[in-house]
DNA sequence: CGTGAAACGCGCTTCGC
DNA sequence: GCGAAGCGCGTTTCACG
């Protein structure tokens, strides 16, 4: 993990159909270096798989909130739970004000309840909180470049 | 935007290396009928890009906490100012106890502190309220498949 | 561990239907 | 939208530094 591997993530993360040889040119390596560069950062997991970027609107998804999840005593399978609910994106447990963070992505405020009533079904969910997000500034994946100092 | 279109991008969002070949028979089409499907898809911008996926831990990214960001009378550029922090990854506007909520990823609990700082140096904030992540169950991108009903 | 060139193989692309 | 045929291009390998 020099720098090299973190200039190849990050140009992958914006386009993976580079090809190696470009990549190489980039990185100022060959085209074969750079390729057994990238398998090894595969072979490692830091490269998790190839996928693609969709527009959340244009596959129903027009709005995002945030749920925060009370209750007690859960049940062992209560990631799977929600795991199930196509609609939840993510699922932290948290330190803080409640015991679970979710986020949550629907057609529309109407769809929020229809999860939040799939939310409650979840052995061991005693309260929620919504938070509807109004507008979103941006959402991007994480910049493999280090924060050198503090 | 029909069946097919929503079946092709859930396997995209799997393996975006996939050949149009074996798109097209999981499909029930041809390799050159999905590779059109997928074509317009991109140009649609329904696809927006194709991207790697990458373990944040080994970036070092170990930490997740949001952030919940308060203050009045934003300055316009409150979103370019939050997007040149690199460890803030999605930044919204919300509805309900703060005006922000920021996700951030950072390599320790101690970094969180300075990525603070940062914030607390955008014009009109005047208060924020962290929530530390303490296990992750799962974040997954948006399923392509409507839900039905309701 | 990286280089550079050469050969291979595969998937894309186009075509008539 | 299909299926086959041709071709382009990137990958992969190799001897070498």
């Amino acid at each position: 993990m020099d720098e090299i591997d973190r200039k190849l993530i990050g140009l992958l993360q914006e386009d993976a159909t580079r090809s190696y040889a470009s990549l190489g040119k980039e990185v100022g390596l060959s085209g074969g270096a750079a390729h057994e560069r990238v398998r090894k950062l595969r072979e490692r997991g830091v490269i998790r798989r190839t996928t693609i970027e969709v527009d959340p609107a244009a596959i129903g998804r027009d709005v995002v909130a945030y749920v925060l999840v009370d209750g007690s005593t859960w049940m062992g399978d209560a990631a799977d739970r929600l795991a199930a609910i196509p609609a939840v994106e993510e699922a932290h447990v948290i330190a803080g004000p409640a015991s679970l963070l979710l986020k949550v992505r629907t057609a529309g405020t109407r769809q929020v309840q229809e999860v939040l009533r799939q939310v409650f079904e979840v052995e061991g969910v005693t309260s929620t909180q919504t938070v509807v997000v109004l507008e979103t500034f941006f959402e991007r994946p994480s910049d493999p470049q280090v924060e050198s100092r503090s």
